[in-house]
Order: structure tokens, then C-alpha cells, then sequence
DNA sequence: TATGAATGAGCATTCATTCAT
DNA sequence: GATGAATGAATGCTCATTCAT
């Protein structure tokens, strides 16, 4: 059991490695399973197709992410701490998971409808949530009157655009320090 | 003559339509052939592979976003200026081109080492240019002294970020309002 | 007319020029056009198909063959001298046809089966001629009783075995110095 | 592992037949699969390409012939017995391995430039071996001073010439008889 | 349960041949 | 007649998936 979710685990460990660095049509089942250090047909005990392998991955990923982001966020922070706080747990997760990130970020090519679906319904999801969180702060006063549509692709905007220099170009940043600066344009804008 | 240019470009089209909709990978040379309402073997009169047929679109589309996006901005203008017509044209390229535009920023998937290079290479001229938009605007004292690196990583996200409502969800706004509201925030922040 | 025999012509000459250098199947109807001069669609007003071209040039040269081999061999001559002059007339065929030898003798791969079993009866024909030669020799008491079948295979090799040096390697002989050995061996042996 | 090279040489077989009688260009992969009861993958198992396979087998082919002429010369040998014990191994080994034969000798068609390099390099070896053995044979006083290349060119045409009646025409003879008449014919020519 | 040998659907690409000009 | 742009049948090769062991 212990070993059964292990070997699970090894898969997809070695698949995140896989994919990361070659993208889906690039990776063959069969380097999957060399990474893994298991057998070819194994990992069809454990995933029904690699579509399924690829899928699960990015549902896991996302629901780290996803966690990692929102965990952080109790209520009684003002929209400044929030947006800090979220821009810090997005850092600190691209640096932390810089694998995960390419996989999950790196908008790949249409791989499958239904997965091109899943994509866009969580995406969704993110800005319904980032939405309602301006909306609020709007409605407390602590933000401008902003058209929050707009908004919530802008701040999302500047959220994905980090994961490249960190993931890719191996940018070292202090989250803390980035995540302070980030607000501050994003609260203050950059005109002097 | 006028009618090989003609056929040339009528690949491109159909390559355009079927690669924005299905991915390099998923697309068949039949496919884009029959779109085109040509013969499979007719396309390699005009494309020695399907790879350079992609390669060609790219950079072809590469260009044509560049034209539009630099052709605007005149030197004389101020940095709030040059944004906010770098976003509407932006903006605009993303409205007449949907398809190109899907193809630009979103089949990043490894598709072939040289092509990644390729790309990674413009993305890094865009980004060196925007950085002397900034640094010469922080050395006006137009915008305030922050980090160039920063500041290009957030605007370049606020930028991207704006193809996928438009093109995907097809988001309609107008562009110059749109660009306004845009550069305000930028420029100003969202702090009330 | 005389035009038209000379574009047939040139086409013929170009093919056996590309043919004997890259043989039938790396060989393609443009390049043929290209050397001969005139588009590829032109090589179909002469040739039905490229199997067709190919098998006129082999009857063509086979004619010349059979032509230049046996022409010179008047019936008043002895078994030695007609041997030893058709060494002769088969060596300066080789020299002065390098390109249709190598055609002729590159006893190239199975392209067809017709055209494989026109070639074994021409091998046939040639064999038989040869074997008549022997017996009228042996009866004539010029040369020992020995078995004309093998003789003739003995004989044929010897002949076929010197394309290979004058034509790849380019080996330059006097024909009829060369005829003389071949014949002196021939008839006496190399014991000493 | 006994069923792995069973299956190789499975695959190897049915290549030798399948090329034997279409050569190179009109084999398709298909057939050999189906002629060695697998499916068509399974020979990309064992074979990287269809050149390759074609490559193994002329390998191994020259091997086994090499083998076959050269393990039968004891140097305690007259050059008679030399020639005589030359003659019968090639017969046999024609007699034997008819596909193999044909493939060996047959397929000369320019496949591939390395492939064509190391078939003239083994028909170099070849030569020069049968040149050392008329050279020693001369300085012995065994065979007449004759030029040792011209020897050795007919001698080698005699040589293959013997295969087209056994492998095509399916010539029966006694290969030690056969031999005997056809080294008296090389010792001591044809003339009465 | 784990394996990897076997499979064959699927696809890019080639090139002899056609036919409108 | 001459052309060469257009064609699509043909084929080598890949790799996700299966299944006997």
C-alpha cells in the first residue's frame, strides 16, 4: 500500500522531471519510466493513458498551487496584505516547484479539448476569486472604483509573468522583498 | 507569379487556422492542405517541412507583431504616452489577429530546440527594449526609481496577459479606452 | 523531326549520364530534365514512364554492345583470333562508353520483372552465340574437348570482370595489348 | 534471450528472402514482417533502419563467405590446389546460400555511399588477397610471369561468373568436379 | 504485481506522373 | 510541342498501448 502509493509517486515525480523539460509530445512513456526507474508497462498499473498521467499531474499541481496561494489568506487582512501575500505564496511556490510551474505555466499546446477545458475552467476559477477579492476592496474603499474584469487581468498578468525569469532564467529573488516590491507598483503605480 | 505568391500565402492561411485551433502537434500536413484546398504534396513546393512551415509563420508573425507594436511610438512622446499606444496597438494586433496571436503566445511547447531558442531570443530583445523605455523615463524623472528588471517583468506580464479574454473568450473592448484604463493603473496604481 | 530526335537524344544522354551515376532508383525525372536541359514534363512527351526510359536505353546499349562485340568478327578467323578480338572490342566499348557499361554491367537491383527477364535472355543469347563459337572450335580441333557450357561461363566472366577496373577505377590499357594477354592466357593457361 | 536472437535471426532470414528476390527498393519493411510472422515494429527492435538491416546482412553475409573461401587454404598448398580448393568453396557456398548469393552479388544497386565505400573496400581486400597468391605463386616458379593484376581480374571474373547459372538458373553441378575442370581450364588454358 | 517484447495505427515526406497553360 | 505546378499513392519509422510471462 505504503509501496503502492510510492510507486505512484515515483511516476509522477519522474514524469514532473520529464515533461518539464521536453513538453508533452517530446516525452516518451518509456523515459518516464527509465527516470522512474521501473518498467515500461508499470506505469499503466498506476495511469490508464499518459493523457491521464499528464492530466492528474496538472490537477495535483494545481491544487498545490492553488492551496499554496490560498492558505495564506485569512480574511481579516487588508487587500494590500492580500495582494502581498498572494504575490509572496506565488513566488515562493515558482521557486519551490520550478518543475510543477513549467508544467503548469507553460500554457502548453493543445494537447487535448477536454484538458484545454479543465485549463480554462480553473483559470476561470482564479480570476472569479481574484475578482471578488477587488470587489470587496473596492466596496471597503481601499481601492479605486476600477472596472474589476480589468483589473483581475492585470494583477494576473503580473502574477505569470515571474514564473519565467525564476523558472527559466534561475532568477534569485527574496519573495518577501519581491513580493513588497510588486505591491507597492501594483498599489501605488510607477509614476513618480 | 502573382498566383505562386498567392498560393503561398494560402498555406499560411490554412496553416494559420488549423495550428491556432489544434497545436503544431496535433495538426496534420493533410489537414492544412485540404483547408487550403490543395493537394498534401503541394504544400512542400512552398515549405520543405512542416517544422519550417511553423518556423515561417512565427517569424513572419513575429514580425508583423513588431511593425505594429514599434511603428507607434514616436520618441518625442512622454513614457505614459508610449505605454498606453504600446498597449492599444497591443491590444489591437490581438483583436485583428486572433489567430496568429494565439499561435505567438501560446504554442510554447518544445517544439524544436532551435525554434525555442529563436523565441527565446526575441522575448528578450522586447524585454531589453522595454528596459530602456524605463530606464530613460526613471532618468526624466517621468516614473520612479525602481528596478528596470521588475518593472519590465510586470509590464510585459500586464501585456500578455490580455490575449487570452480577447482571443479566447472574445472579450470585446475598445482598444484606446481599454489602453487608458490600463496605463492609468499602471501609472498611477489602484491605491484610492 | 531532326529536332525532335535530337531532344529524345538528349534526353537519353542525359539519362545515362545521372543512371550510371546514381543508378535507376536515386535517380530522379528532374534531375534527368535538368541535365538534358528541358523541363521534366518534356521527358514524358518521348518516354512513357521512367521504367520505359531506363529499358530503351538498356535495349539501345545492348544493341551498341552486341553491335561493336560482334562486328568484327569475320568467320574466316580462328577460334584465337576471334577470342582475342572480342576481348578487344568489349575492353574499348568499356573505355569509350564508361557511362552505358556501368548501366549495362551494374547488374543492377530487381527493378522489374520483365525488364530482369529481358536481361537473362540477352545474358542467354549472348551465352548461346558463345557456346556455338566453342563447339565449332571443338570440332574444328582448335581448342581441347571440354564442356562448352563451362566454358562459356569461364569465358563471360573473364569478359564482365574487366568493366569494373576501366570503368570505376579507371585503369588505362591498350585494348589490344591487353587482348593479347587475356587471349594468350586463355588459350594456353598460366601454369608455366 | 535465445528467443531474442531467435527472433533477430528470424527477422534476418526473411529479409535475405524477401531482398534476395526484390532487392533493396521494392522490399518493403511490411513484407519482411510478414514474412517473418511478426508486425512491423517488432524489426525496429532489432534493426534501427531498413539500411542498417540491409547492412547486417551484407556484413554477415561477407563474413560467412570469407569464411567459407579462406578457412579451406592451408598454405602447405600448391597455387593449383589453391585455386581448385577456391573454386569449390565459392561454388558451394553459391550452392548453399542462394539467397545470400544473390544478395551479395547482386545488389549493387548505389544504396548509400558508406554502404557502396565498404563493398569496394572488401572487393579491394578481396583482390589484393588473390594478387599476393599469384605473386608467390610466380616467385615459386609455379605459374607463368604474367601481370599479376590482369590475373587476378580474370581470375575473379572466372570466379563470379559461376553464380548466376547456380543461384538464377539452378545450374546442379558437382562442385569438386566442377572445380577440377575449371582450375585445369586456368592452368592450362583451352588450346589443344 | 511488474515487466518489456510486440504491435500497428498514424504521419511526414517523396517523387513519378498528369494536365492546364 | 513544351512546361512545371499540382498531385496523392506509397512507405519508412515512431511510440502509446497491450498482454503473455
Amino acid at each position: 500500500m505504503a509501496s503502492k502509493e510510492n510507486k505512484r509517486d515515483r511516476i509522477i515525480e519522474a514524469a514532473i522531471q520529464v515533461l518539464s523539460k521536453k513538453g508533452y509530445h517530446n516525452t516518451k512513456m518509456e523515459e518516464i519510466a527509465v527516470v522512474a526507474g521501473i518498467g515500461k508497462g508499470t506505469i499503466y498499473e498506476y495511469f490508464p493513458s499518459k493523457l491521464q498521467l499528464l492530466q492528474d499531474i496538472l490537477e495535483r499541481s494545481f491544487y498545490l498551487y492553488d492551496h499554496s496561494i490560498k492558505a495564506d489568506i485569512s480574511n481579516s487582512l487588508s487587500a494590500e496584505q492580500k495582494i502581498r501575500r498572494l504575490v509572496e505564496a506565488h513566488l515562493r511556490f515558482c521557486q519551490e516547484n520550478k518543475d510543477l510551474t513549467r508544467i503548469l505555466f507553460f500554457d502548453t499546446e493543445i494537447i487535448d479539448n477536454e484538458l484545454r477545458d479543465w485549463a480554462c475552467q480553473k483559470r476561470r476559477l482564479k480570476e472569479e476569486h481574484m475578482q471578488l477579492l477587488f470587489a470587496a476592496a473596492i466596496h471597503s474603499g481601499e481601492i479605486r472604483d476600477l472596472d474589476t474584469k480589468m483589473l483581475t487581468i492585470i494583477i494576473s498578468g503580473i502574477f505569470s509573468s515571474f514564473w519565467v525569469p525564476v523558472v527559466i532564467e534561475g532568477w534569485e529573488i527574496d519573495a518577501t522583498i519581491a513580493a513588497e516590491q510588486v505591491t507597492d507598483i501594483i498599489m501605488c503605480g510607477i509614476k513618480r
